[in-house]
DNA sequence: AACAATCTCAACCGCACCTAG
DNA sequence: GCTAGGTGCGGTTGAGATTGT
């Protein structure tokens, strides 16, 4: 059978999605087949997980999941499939190709290895500082608005700056209340950054603060910006 | 307006791993 | 234990879009 290549077209795509809302995902060879699409199961596949599938984000990457992805790919490296699952809705191929196109652009610029100890420096200490004000901004903007009361996580949210493994002088005061998300996140990043062995709480306690992360597009970001190019 | 340079992202490729026979 | 087929992952490519000159 000769095989289709290339773009996807809508036709294609309906019949995908059709058989599989019928059918279910996997098997995905003989669903190529069955489905009467001259495409190969792997093709169907990558096709349904990175584009189709309904719960897929799609838009900017949020800066709390620009900071998030820095933090895993610091822990886990390459392992873009672990780090996607970290970021629901975000596909394996969005995050390689947002580090790829932006943070080995900015790597590149400043002169470093991406994977150096001196680009993560760089990276994540100016950073902090511009995330959390734009969280105490967006949280602020919404208190504005009349939206539900946000709430503080403990010592994330107090003067407490000798945490998240920043010195001390380089991590403001968390302007509080933090809303929800920002805050887990925040203590989330804080068992990553602090990796375990030296200060952090490792990785059973950031998977356990990370399951209650709402990284959700609704906020606390609404402009979808990028921590990078506000430099 | 035209062209070049750069960026973005969907899609493909090759490899490794898993499982059934 | 070996093999073949299916699946998942990370790396790479290339077309279209965007930006700069």
């Amino acid at each position: 059978m000769d095989l289709r290549r290339g773009p996807w077209t809508l036709d294609e795509d309906l019949t995908l999605v059709n058989y599989i809302s019928t059918n279910g995902e996997g098997r995905w060879n003989a669903l190529a087949r069955c489905a009467g699409l001259k495409r190969t199961g792997k093709s169907c596949r990558l096709r349904w997980l990175n584009y189709l599938r309904p719960d897929v984000r799609r838009g900017n990457i949020t800066p709390e999941e620009q900071l998030l992805i820095l933090e895993l790919h610091r822990r886990w490296g390459n392992r873009w499939s672990k780090i996607a699952r970290h970021l629901p809705g975000r596909t394996d191929n969005e995050i390689k190709n947002y580090w790829r196109t932006r943070v080995q652009k900015h790597a590149r610029q400043l002169r470093c290895d991406v994977n150096s100890e001196q680009f993560r420096h760089v990276m994540v200490q100016p950073w902090t500082p511009r995330l959390t004000e734009r969280i105490g901004g967006a949280v602020a903007a919404a208190a504005g608005t009349g939206a539900p009361s946000a709430v503080g996580i403990g010592r994330f949210g107090t003067d407490d700056s000798s945490t998240a493994g920043f010195p001390s002088n380089s991590l403001p005061r968390l302007p509080p209340p933090l809303s929800p998300s920002a805050a887990v996140f925040e203590q989330a990043k804080f068992c990553v950054v602090g990796g375990g062995a030296d200060g952090g709480c490792g990785d059973e306690c950031f998977n356990q603060v990370l399951a209650g992360c709402d990284l959700s597009p609704e906020g606390p970001w609404e402009d979808g910006g990028d921590i990078w190019l506000s430099h």
